[in-house]
DNA sequence: AAAAAGGCTTGACACTGTCAAGTTCTCTTG
DNA sequence: CAAGAGAACTTGACAGTGTCAAGCCTTTTT
């Protein structure tokens, strides 16, 4: 009666609980919310104690941390990708953004929550941030690579409201209520990325 | 021992009462995040029994659901001056936006959750939110009334993304910490909109 | 004067995060 | 090969949580 994992220890089994703990609580995220995780649901869906999640996470905050480390490079990864695409550099990038938020929902609204995981406290957690917004900076260098130097925040910070709003109007407000039923998703970042002009250094306001 | 307040019941003790939970959770979201608010916390702060702040607002639900009808109910007053001022309506709108959500990130971190209240429940909640919504139309028609009434959404999708992608970065994100420390976040708010010109229905692209 | 309603209260329940202290297993090190 | 260390868990306990149920005053309505 006290165990009732069919494999008890094995060199992969360690990896298969770490990696059910976040599944679980990933498919908590996306469905109820984050603040619907708990240790002891995770832990049931995972098949193990209580505190099993512990001995991997340290806390509640760690498995948020986690989530958002990994959310973090993945999502570098695919803008990455989209910022070597041809075309409207800007356009690519957006829609890359929004996708991402949309079909990693759990991993989205849990990477922009520092009250969850604390993430100061959180090296790797930060370090992996850290690497998406040089990404974002990138992407700003490639918009408008002759900016004013002296002001070289606004533009990324621009690029990066716009993409971040629209990804969290989508997946958490009730924006989705006002719009016509029928609404492709995708038309609709890329006709905000056709009504955005992003002035050049030079111009005249 | 049965009675700890001064005055057990006069006309305008109950909304006391109510005014005291709503602002003991306010304080709380603003602080410490939407999930540190419990029922007994906010109970203790305005000193009353854990079962009171029930009597109200049904369940913790219902805490959230008045704050975000109270956040969309003075944010569409806050947007419509900002509506009505002169000079350049995108850009003070988007001032005001901004303004509001860090002035009020208590009210702002609760608005946009719809998982936290189950906004579509609740219906004087819905119909704030539906006010602002509408806000927001009319300021999409200042901008470019001749857009083509097919697209009718784009501008204002684009214009409500800028603004919420701005104030969520402003409050939640760990963007500040990507700022250079001496940073006016109103003249960064005033630059991204400089830097952005939403194009008119006739643009070629 | 009696009944209904408003504004609370105490009490209980199942559930939560987390500390503490085992219990196995596996892998080193002597 | 024995002994110890550590990893990967386990059970048990504790205070704190949201919420249901039931009661107790006071005011208002009938």
């Amino acid at each position: 009666m006290a165990r009732q994992r069919s494999t008890p220890v094995s060199p992969e089994a360690s990896v298969d609980v770490q990696r059910a703990v976040l599944d679980g609580a990933l498919d908590i995220i996306a469905t109820e919310g984050a603040e619907a995780v708990s240790m002891r649901e995770v832990a049931r869906r995972a098949g193990v104690s209580h505190q099993a999640p512990y001995h991997y996470f340290g806390d509640r905050a760690g498995i948020f941390a986690a989530i958002s480390e990994e959310g973090f490079r993945s999502f570098t990864d695919e803008f990455r990708r989209a910022l070597d695409l041809p075309g409207n550099i800007a356009a690519n990038c957006l829609r890359a953004y929004v996708s991402f938020a949309v079909h990693h929902k759990g991993h989205y609204r849990v990477m922009f929550r520092s009250d969850l995981c604390g993430i100061r406290t959180h090296e790797q957690t930060l370090s992996a941030a850290d690497d998406a917004f040089l990404a974002l900076l990138d992407l700003a260098e490639a918009v408008d690579p002759e900016r004013d130097p002296a002001d070289a925040m606004s533009l990324p910070v621009a690029l990066w409201a716009q993409a971040h709003g629209l990804a969290t109007l989508f997946i958490d407000s009730p924006l989705l209520d006002k719009l016509p039923p029928e609404t492709n998703l995708e038309e609709l970042v890329d006709k905000v990325s056709q009504l955005t002009t992003w002035s050049t250094h030079g111009n005249t306001q």
